[in-house]
DNA sequence: AAATAATTTTAATGCAGATTAAAATAATGG
DNA sequence: CCATTATTTTAATCTGCATTAAAATTATTT
């Protein structure tokens, strides 16, 4: 269902979308939906949560197995768009946090925060040990997850694309932040 | 009018924002608004144009202006960051293109793919004169450009944080273009 | 200052879509 | 099989907002 949800809020965002357009992706009526989430609030709510959350596990699988702060971003980069173009997804953007109610907005801009200031992390991990140069922390961060954010308004599905996505994206955003220009 | 909408359109959606909103931040009445649009969504509709005009002047006056490939590529990005993040903005994201209605839809679809074109244009030049690496072009472009549009989610308004975006933006995202590494 | 045009408001109207309650169907366990 | 629980549907209701028409106001022109 979170799935359905996701595509449906990519492609024509939150009140864009009516709870018919993600029970028809399902081959349900759109009152069957009140059987699992209270509201439609709450059904992107949950989108963003698991949105979040395949962020998180991406950032986590990359922390335990880079070695370099370079490393860590490029294999963060490399499972999270894995997951985005792949299997797990579509996963939800994030796009209309304003309009969650209060506690749920407080929750995901938490969440959304903690995963900026992971990322920006391993930049300054990164600048430390010496495979990052001294950028501005925050502009790049902002500007690589932009980037990442951004993917599910064109990527439609194609596994060529999907295959391109994930073999390039990691070095075309990385790249940017070696040093020795 | 235009900039007014296109903050409501950004911070919460086509459909999430009510012409009142829009209204409101005019001093206006919602029904003031059809002295000047049809419809809502001719709103957003020419929120779009002018959120394509500003990208297109931005690249014109680099392609004038710039030497290089990489060069006119860091020019463009630092006029259209600049225009984003100024005077000019707040600019809309064309974010929901699939809800305007379909001649609207085509006319701004063009626009989009010929700025796309446009950049990815650069990037074949600069690969050509050697400025630029032999990346995958038409992924580079996408993950560029998706930072860019993403700008909006996250700035404020905040001048300094303006000042941060123009002077990082187009350095930090044309890095990994670069060849020789 | 009258006359005309430009802009804005007030006061309906209408509808799409969220939500709900009750009924119907399907699934599961004893 | 029966009983119970889980899931889905049907059929209303309710509401927010887009839209409109007419009236009121403000600006411009002569």
């Amino acid at each position: 269902m979170l799935k359905a949800a996701a595509h449906c809020f990519n492609e024509k965002g939150y009140s864009g979308t009516s709870l018919k357009d993600v029970a028809d992706r399902l081959g349900l009526t759109d009152a069957a939906l009140y059987y699992y989430v209270r509201n439609k609030e709450e059904l992107v709510y949950r989108c963003y949560l698991r949105a979040a959350d395949v962020g998180r596990q991406a950032m986590q699988r990359a922390i335990e197995s880079g070695d370099s702060g370079l490393d860590k971003i490029r294999r963060y980069l490399r499972n999270h768009v894995e997951a985005i173009v792949g299997d797990e997804g579509p996963v939800a953007i994030m796009s209309e946090i304003p309009s969650l109610e209060t506690a749920h907005r407080d929750t995901v801009l938490s969440l959304s925060r903690k995963h900026s200031a992971a990322f920006e992390a391993l930049i300054e991990e990164g600048i430390s040990d010496g495979s990052v140069a001294a950028v501005n922390v925050r502009m790049a961060g902002n500007a690589i997850m932009g980037s990442v954010n951004w993917i599910p308004k064109w990527f439609h599905g194609d596994p060529a694309v999907a295959d391109q996505i994930v073999n390039e994206f990691p070095e075309i955003l990385s790249a940017g932040l070696k040093p020795d220009r």
